[in-house]
DNA sequence: GCCAACGTTGGC
DNA sequence: GCCAACGTTGGC
C-alpha cells in the first residue's frame, strides 16, 4: 500500500466536488512523470492527498483511494476536449489515469505554510520552490504527519 | 495579476 | 542533440 499526493484546482474541482461524486476520472494529467504514477505505480487501494492549488489558500484539503486499474484517458481522443492531443493513436494511448474515490474531507485544509514547516516534510518535492508536479508520492511518515497535524489547532 | 521556475517544442 | 523560445504551473 503507497500513499500519494493529488493537487487539484478547487476552482474547477475541489474535494467537495469529489465527496459529491463519490468517483472521479482523473483526466487531464498531462505531464509524463504525473502520468507514469498513474499508469505504473498506482495501485487499487493506494491512499491519496487531495491538495488544492492555484488558490487563495493552497494544501491537503482530504483523502481520496486509487479505485482501479490505469486505463486511457479519453479526453486525449476528444476533439472538443481541452484535453484533446492529437499525436495520440488509439493503439499506443500517451496519456493514462486512475479513477480515485472520495474517502473523507480533512477536519481542516492542511495550508502548505503549515506543510512546510513539518519535518516530515522536508524531503517533499511538494515544499519545494518552483515544484510543478501535480501527482507525487508520500512516504508513510508523511502521511501520518499530516493525519496527527489534522487533529491539532481544531477550529482555530 | 505578477513572475519565477519548470517542461516541452522545434529550429538548427 | 543542443538550447532558445514558448507556454504553463502555482505561490504569492
Amino acid at each position: 500500500m503507497a500513499y500519494w499526493l493529488m493537487k487539484t484546482e478547487p476552482d474547477g474541482f475541489s474535494i467537495d466536488d469529489l465527496a459529491e461524486r463519490g468517483r472521479e476520472p482523473w483526466d487531464g494529467v498531462r505531464n509524463y512523470q504525473a502520468r507514469n504514477f498513474m499508469r505504473d505505480a498506482m495501485r487499487v487501494g493506494d491512499e491519496v492527498f487531495i491538495y488544492h492549488s492555484a488558490c487563495k489558500v493552497p494544501g491537503i484539503a482530504g483523502i481520496g483511494r486509487v479505485a482501479g486499474d490505469s486505463y486511457p484517458d479519453p479526453t486525449q481522443f476528444d476533439p472538443d476536449s481541452k484535453y484533446h492531443d492529437a499525436a495520440s493513436k488509439p493503439e499506443e494511448p500517451r496519456w493514462w489515469l486512475v479513477d480515485i474515490d472520495y474517502v473523507r474531507t480533512l477536519r481542516r485544509l492542511i495550508p502548505l505554510t503549515e506543510l512546510k514547516a513539518m519535518p516530515a516534510m522536508e524531503d517533499s518535492p511538494l515544499v519545494r520552490r518552483g515544484n510543478r508536479l501535480s501527482i507525487l508520492p508520500v512516504t508513510g511518515g508523511q502521511w501520518r504527519a499530516v493525519l496527527a497535524a489534522e487533529k491539532n489547532k481544531v477550529g482555530s
